[in-house]
RNA sequence: GAACCGGUAGCUCAGUCGGUAGAGCAACGGACUUUUAAUCCGUAGGUCGAGGGUUCGAGCCCCUCCCGGUUCACCA
């Protein structure tokens, strides 16, 4: 790094500060003008890049520039440039350089540009662990996994793998929002900073606004607001953006992660199993152009229906537990206990089922799943099933053993919700942090009246990360959370 | 929160039994007019995550702490 300050002073003192420059004209990216060759050869062009590897051979130099697109090769000549070409010494590798000059094919038959007039637009003063590369094999560069997380840019630069799950991600999401625009969804933006934080299972983060002296809360979810929307008429509606939930980190959590949800109209569980499965189809297609993924030798299909299943026959089918055993909450915890599961006091049989779901069938369903009636106690959002009021309307979209989506036929009966809040009110004051708050001003809404309606959610992260491979949730998160690192 | 693994030069890593801290790349100086992991000669570069302990002597053994990773727990 001393080097190269000493490098720009030199510059400067030249009058040559790459500081000062504003603009540089480029006629073509550096993929654009390589892939363009036939049509390009012999004419003068100008390019600009960042330095990314130098062969310096005395009186000439081939130089990789390298830009969001891909990497040229330059050639510069002493002969042809003179004084101008000593500059090369004080040229470092990730410096910005524009390029005039005419494209031609190197003996070895590399596409290259033989540059006449060149300009040193920026300097990088921080060295910059670029790989050594031929072909596709590369050498060295940056792979500590925590300098990654916390230089993203580093990352990005260096590694083109963490390009591409970028730029993946952007069009997944850019895709789904074409989906439900083409489906008749209106796209809104609702309140982050909230009175008080609902919608969801989950403990919020908790802040302070000083212009009212009120406490707050960041969401946790989209749901309280969307749904106001369906009173106020906004018959399909939905919304992508960051949630926060103030709980555990792992590769599956990032305290803040971004939620896809959005509520049709006049539309049931089924019409939002039709949409899933249309939506994975139209992005895979989209983004990937393919339908057919391959996770080591399991192959998921996106042209093919996603398998129905319900809860209870599930859990019976992978524990042998039948439906009369979890009628009370004795017989309930017993049953758990028999298979090994762990249950609270304040447990109900409900949720006992779901933590067997989790346990004995969620690992399960690598095929894309549904499953449907998910009990009462877990979802006071969503309409109950007619002939069995303890389990709702509900499903749980599954992938690879992770939970992918959520949604109901949802609750629109005002009196009703009141009491599933009341209900969990109680949850909470028997001591469970995350029973969902009483929200007084979203029944005062929904008592003037809300259509039947389909909910759907998405982790829009976990979506990703199922699309491009992804491992970690921080892998397809620009900048993960992380520890202060002093 | 628990267990396990890791932290050594700018980057990627090695470091044997506890005995003078190493390599490649990057950097710096020199040679080189079609190279491409350029090559060749030379130079420099370190609080071995932090602190304490054992020892004649610690990168290595012990303790505490910090940071990260993985798995588990938690998270409908």
């Amino acid at each position: 790094m001393q080097a190269r300050l000493h490098k720009l002073h030199q510059l400067r003192e030249q009058s040559n500060d790459p500081f000062v420059v504003e603009k540089f004209e480029c006629d073509y990216g550096l993929q654009a003008a390589h892939d363009q060759f036939e049509s390009l050869e012999g004419q003068t062009i100008r390019v600009a890049g960042r330095i990314f590897s130098v062969r310096n051979m005395g009186k000439a130099c081939f130089i990789h520039l390298m830009d969001a697109s891909g990497k040229l090769q330059i050639y510069l000549r002493k002969d042809e440039m003179g004084d101008a070409y000593d500059q090369i010494d004080l040229w470092d590798i990730g410096d910005f350089l524009g390029a005039q000059g005419f494209l031609f094919r190197t003996k070895t038959g590399e596409i290259t540009l033989h540059a006449q007039q060149t300009q040193l637009l920026s300097k990088s003063v921080r060295p910059i662990p670029f790989p050594k590369e031929k072909g596709e094999q590369r050498w060295y560069g940056l792979h500590d996994i925590e300098q990654r997380y916390r230089q993203r840019y580093l990352d990005l630069l260096t590694n083109p793998d963490s390009r591409q799950v970028l730029i993946a991600r952007s069009r997944i999401i850019a895709e789904t929002r074409r989906f439900l625009e083409g489906e008749g969804f209106l796209e809104v933006e609702t309140p982050m900073l909230q009175p008080m934080a609902g919608g969801a299972a989950a403990r919020p983060f908790k802040t302070r606004l000083n212009a009212l002296d009120m406490d707050m809360q960041l969401r946790i979810s989209l749901e309280l607001y969307l749904k106001r929307l369906l009173v106020g008429g906004i018959d399909r509606v939905f919304e992508i953006g960051r949630v926060f939930r103030n709980e555990g980190i792992s590769t599956r959590h990032n305290p803040e992660f971004t939620l896809l949800e959005l509520y049709q109209a006049y539309a049931n569980l089924e019409d939002m199993m039709s949409l899933v499965e249309r939506l994975f189809l139209h992005v895979a297609e989209r983004v990937f152009g393919t339908t057919r993924f391959e996770f080591g030798e399991t192959i998921i299909d996106f042209s093919q229906p996603w398998t129905r299943l319900d809860l209870v026959e599930a859990v019976q089918e992978r524990t042998g537990l039948t439906p009369d055993q979890f009628e009370t909450l004795e017989s309930a915890r017993k049953a758990a206990d028999s298979v090994g599961l762990a249950s609270e006091k304040r447990d109900s049989p409900g949720i006992i089922l779901e933590k067997l779901l989790e346990k004995f069938v969620e690992p399960t369903l690598i095929q894309p799943t549904f499953v449907t009636g998910y009990p009462l106690d877990t979802s006071p959002f969503a309409k109950i099933i007619a002939d069995r009021p303890n389990f709702t309307r509900r499903f749980e979209g599954y992938l690879l053993g992770r939970e992918m989506s959520n949604a109901f036929s949802e609750l629109n009966d005002p009196l009703e919700q009141r009491e599933r809040f009341e209900r969990q009110s109680e949850l909470r004051q028997l001591g469970d942090e995350e029973a969902h708050p009483y929200d007084e001003d979203f029944i005062h809404s929904m008592e003037y009246g809300m259509p039947p309606t389909g909910g759907l959610g998405i982790g829009m992260d976990r979506m990703v990360m199922l699309l491009t491979g992804a491992a970690s949730i921080r892998d397809v998160i620009l900048f993960p959370l992380a520890r202060n690192a002093d």
